[in-house]
DNA sequence: TTGCTCCTCACGTCACGTGAGGTGGC
DNA sequence: TTGCTCCTCACGTCACGTGAGGTGGC
């Protein structure tokens, strides 16, 4: 008796079915309502009994799901003659080929924000957000402001064809970033050394990047620049509060009046 | 009144916003109710009215939902002080990198499957699938057969160290399956030449791998391999029909008698 | 009056997970 | 009687999409 069981075609109980092919009781019984995968054999107490055919069938499911098709598609699948599937196949392809495209940007995202945020410490994570809004939206700002700001200026800003030096930059202007916000928080002078320290630093950058393309600018354009909230507030969200904003200022005015100084004090010493 | 509006902080009405940041009214209103975005005004009429701060917050949330962070996880973020982004960060990358993974294979399945087919057009799908299977599995099959087979035959199926040796092969297995499998449906004679032709091809393959390591096989090992099905069904699926199966045996067997003629005469020249 | 914008239900989607409550055979 | 396996509802999940039916201001 049990030869012949075993010989003809064996049947699987859907708890046997299950553990033999990894798939949930659940799953099983959802795929027969869906009428994607009916057990060959229903018993007088309305028991599942699955074949070996079933099994098959089974496989084919799982290998179409692992190429990530729909349920529906599969169901469309098992009952067309299925002569086209490798155009199917081709454009399922392309769709993969987009996901990983997309999945390599968040990824490189992250990573370069690791990467800026290597010195930093503990960070604010409003500005990593922000961060990374910048990061991620990359393209379309540059976009944007190649309307507004001469092209050289631009290529100057995105650093174009030296990635990694603009990685250091990135790094350094995060690391005098995260700093500054810290000493407003703590209430320090923005007079003291240290602050004044990472003032200059994110100074003698802009300079440096902005410096060369400043003099072919238009009038117009330095206006705009001048009124700085006049950016799309979608595409440039603002990471400071109001007293960071109050803080940076007095900061950068005192900057300004140190150089003026020095500038005279040059003059004054050269004329004497 | 005009200015006033537009200095103080502009206020968005859901379309406006939904405009303005390519969100769906739906998705706005859905945000409301999950608490994940309240707008900051409601009107005496319900209406919702969106500030520049909303307009942050809502950055925040297509930030994080671009990083793939649920909704709830978005939640949760937002209510928390969140001095451990970091963390979250670096845990949410290696979930990415995981899915990355799983993606590539799947690509790579697909991608190998087409160069396999390429010279083979129009496939019956069921086979694609089998090969598709194979492929996908290819790891866990090798290890179940590990312990049935030595170690030296299972390098030579699949050919470890010669990958590029190894897609050509399969290339031609498929195309020489695919055209048997339309001979048996066309009903041609398994003696018919171009049979034949496919047969041999077959044939030298397998020879040509397995061959070598043929003679260091247990007695026992070669019971099994006699018997065929005692394969596990879920590793190894059976792409063929019965009416298939019986006319590959027949090619076979005729190929087996052909070659003891041919050894025979071979003899029989050399007695003479 | 017509069009536009806003509102609130409320059902649908997708592929199941997870009990609840009950039955049959050892 | 207890345990095991099977069954059928039926609600929950996740992030919305999509009407249906109604209101307010120009």
């Amino acid at each position: 008796m049990e030869k012949e069981k075993g010989k003809q075609s064996k049947l699987y109980s859907i708890g046997a079915f299950a553990k033999l092919t990894g798939v949930t009781e659940r799953t099983l019984r959802y795929y027969d309502r869906q009428g994607l995968l009916k057990p060959s054999i229903r018993n007088e107490y309305g028991h599942r009994f699955y074949t070996n055919h079933d099994l098959f069938l089974l496989q084919k499911i799982l290998t179409l799901k692992f190429l990530d098709f729909s349920l529906d598609d599969i169901t469309d699948y098992l009952n067309k003659p299925g002569e086209q599937f490798q155009q199917t196949l081709a454009s399922q392809l392309e769709l993969l080929l987009k996901k990983r495209q997309q999945l390599n940007k968040v990824i490189d995202t992250i990573e370069r924000m690791q990467y800026m945020m290597q010195d930093a410490g503990t960070v604010d994570s409003d500005l990593l957000l922000v961060f990374m809004h910048a990061i991620q939206h990359e393209e379309v700002q540059k976009e944007y402001l190649s309307g507004q700001l001469p092209s050289s200026l631009i290529d100057a800003i995105y650093m174009e064809g030296k990635e990694e030096e603009r990685l250091e930059i990135e790094r350094t202007i995060a690391a005098n970033i995260v700093k500054l916000k810290q000493f407003c928080k703590d209430g320090r002078d923005a007079k003291d050394e240290e602050v004044l320290a990472c003032g200059w630093q994110l100074l003698s950058i802009v300079e440096k990047i902005v410096g060369p393309s400043m003099e072919e600018m238009t009038e117009q354009q330095l206006e705009q620049l001048e009124m700085g909230d006049a950016l799309d507030p979608v595409l440039f969200p603002n990471a400071f509060t109001p007293e960071e904003e109050a803080y940076f200022k007095e900061l950068f005015d005192y900057m300004e009046t140190l150089k003026k100084q020095e500038e005279a004090g040059g003059r004054g010493g050269n004329n004497e």
